[in-house]
DNA sequence: TCTGGGGTCCTAGGACCC
DNA sequence: TCTGGGGTCCTAGGACCC
């Protein structure tokens, strides 16, 4: 048999058709069957997802909105994404798998594979797992309130992935046994995962446009091209050999955030102030997740969108955000920001899921440090220079006097927002959209999530607090 | 109103070690 | 006396995925 694959059609990926679309849709009956795009609304947002009915104006993944709003008419709803509401979705339906099969592999919010054999007690003939496909894509809608899935069956992953993509959206292929090349010859060769702009054009250059030309070509060709792995990789792809298994949980191998910011920055304070959130976030994820870091990076792109990145291994392990922080702005320092930064990224990798105790402690030898700013014996003072002036330490949320007059608190597809004042357990807040002026002030209590960077809040709907003193 | 944000994997060179 | 050779770690960048 050609490459490792299995006899029966037993994997199965499931894909949610336009997901947050459709979730926005389900939850707002006005948006549904109107043109809908999900993603950055502000000036140099992309588009997460577009509905069928905006695509039918050419509204597409990782389109500048700005483009989206040019093709698609006056009535279409452009919307920032509510990741909650898509998290409980996705929750819904991984439950709904679950019960299909012991083995599933969640792959993104909308996406999982499973393992039908893992089950032991399906039918795996082709009818057999046509019928599974069916009842699953009945109770998936039923489970969602109208969420449709697209399901693929077939020997692989490859297949049951490509399958899944050609009867899109609400659709079911089942590629049966011995039938793999047939289906995937004809089709061009950006099908395959793996294959992006930049190989796709590689191949193109050389006349190959189908999975069927590039499984004319000589592995050796496709390893000078492509280097070992992808090269071997395309190979086996375009003969449908893969034996890649459904693989239940995978560990994160690193913690990141970023953010471009609506006009380049070029003051150093205002830098070191968003590094100084983002290593927070990173921090307080680390945390989150019982998780430490021995490396932290920091990618810049610049204002040309030209892009670096900036890293650094310590000997100890930490998940404290001020650390982070530091280390991210020590980076940082040594880049040149004059001409202009679109974007900050930290992130913080070489995970372990151990937290080193008492990492500033007396008791921990000293060790070679990267950083002269950052010995291991020495523990940042709550405003010392050099650490977040407002850090949240383990408890979160912060505490009221955490929160500083001319402290930005985030920065999103609504525009920033910065605390005008603040009072015993409240904060007041205004924001300015990336169109808009400056809004009205607004009171929050501390504690109130909506001031946290996690998902963008529905401001509309947050409870007034009582006006600090 | 060009080009988000969160990830994974691979490559390649240099340091360092045996 | 002219380049061994393999393995691992670190860093930077790039392709790709959703």
């Amino acid at each position: 048999m050609s490459g490792g694959r299995r006899r029966e059609a037993s994997i199965a990926h499931v894909d949610l058709d336009a997901m947050f679309a459709a979730v926005e849709q389900r939850d707002k009956v006005s948006l549904r069957g109107r043109p809908v795009v999900v993603g950055g609304v502000a000036g140099r947002g992309v588009v997460a997802t577009a509905s069928y009915e905006a695509r039918q104006f050419g509204a597409r993944s990782a389109m500048p909105t700005a483009e989206a709003r040019r093709r698609c008419p006056s009535g279409t709803a452009f919307l920032a994404p509510r990741f909650a509401a898509y998290r409980k979705t996705s929750e819904v339906v991984m439950a709904v798998l679950a019960e299909l099969s012991p083995l599933v592999e969640q792959v993104s919010i909308d996406e999982a594979y499973l393992d039908l054999a893992a089950a032991g007690h399906h039918d795996l003939t082709v009818g057999g797992v046509t019928a599974l496909a069916e009842q699953a894509r009945r109770e998936i809608a039923a489970a969602t309130g109208g969420v449709t899935a697209s399901i693929g069956i077939g020997t692989s992953k490859l297949v049951a992935k490509i399958g899944s993509d050609l009867n899109k959206p609400n659709g079911l292929t089942v590629v049966a046994p011995g039938d793999e090349q047939a289906v995937l010859h004809p089709l061009p060769v950006t099908r395959l995962p793996g294959v992006g702009p930049a190989t796709a054009e590689r191949l193109r250059r050389s006349g190959l446009h189908t999975i069927g030309d590039l499984a004319r070509v000589d592995r050796s060709d496709l390893i000078d091209w492509f280097g070992q792995a992808h090269g071997a990789g395309l190979y086996r792809l375009a003969r449908a050999e893969d034996d890649r298994a459904v693989v239940g949980e995978r560990e994160a191998k690193s913690v990141s955030a970023e953010e471009t910011f609506e006009f380049d920055l070029t003051d150093r304070g205002r830098l070191n102030h968003e590094i100084d959130l983002l290593a927070t976030r990173v921090g307080s994820r680390l945390r989150a997740g019982g998780l430490s870091a021995r490396t932290v990076t920091i990618k810049v792109r610049h204002h040309d969108f030209t892009t670096i990145t900036r890293s650094a291994t310590r000997a100890q392990p930490t998940d404290d955000p001020r650390l982070v922080a530091q280390f991210a702005r020590t980076l940082l320092a040594e880049i040149d920001t004059s001409a202009g930064i679109r974007l900050l990224g930290v992130g913080a990798t070489t995970l372990a899921d151990f937290v080193q105790d008492d990492l500033f402690g007396s008791t921990v030898t000293a060790t070679p440090d990267t950083f002269a700013t950052s010995g291991a014996h020495h523990r940042p003072a709550d405003h010392e220079e050099g650490s977040p002036p407002t850090a949240p330490g383990r408890p979160t949320p912060p505490a009221a006097t955490d929160w500083r007059p001319g402290q930005d608190v985030r920065h999103d597809n609504h525009g920033s927002g910065w605390v005008w004042g603040s009072g015993r357990g409240v904060v007041t807040v205004r924001f300015e959209g990336p169109s808009t002026p400056p809004g009205p002030v607004r009171t929050f209590a501390v504690d109130d999530p909506a001031l946290h960077p996690s998902d963008p809040p529905d401001w509309t709907n947050t409870p007034p607090v009582a006006a600090p003193a």
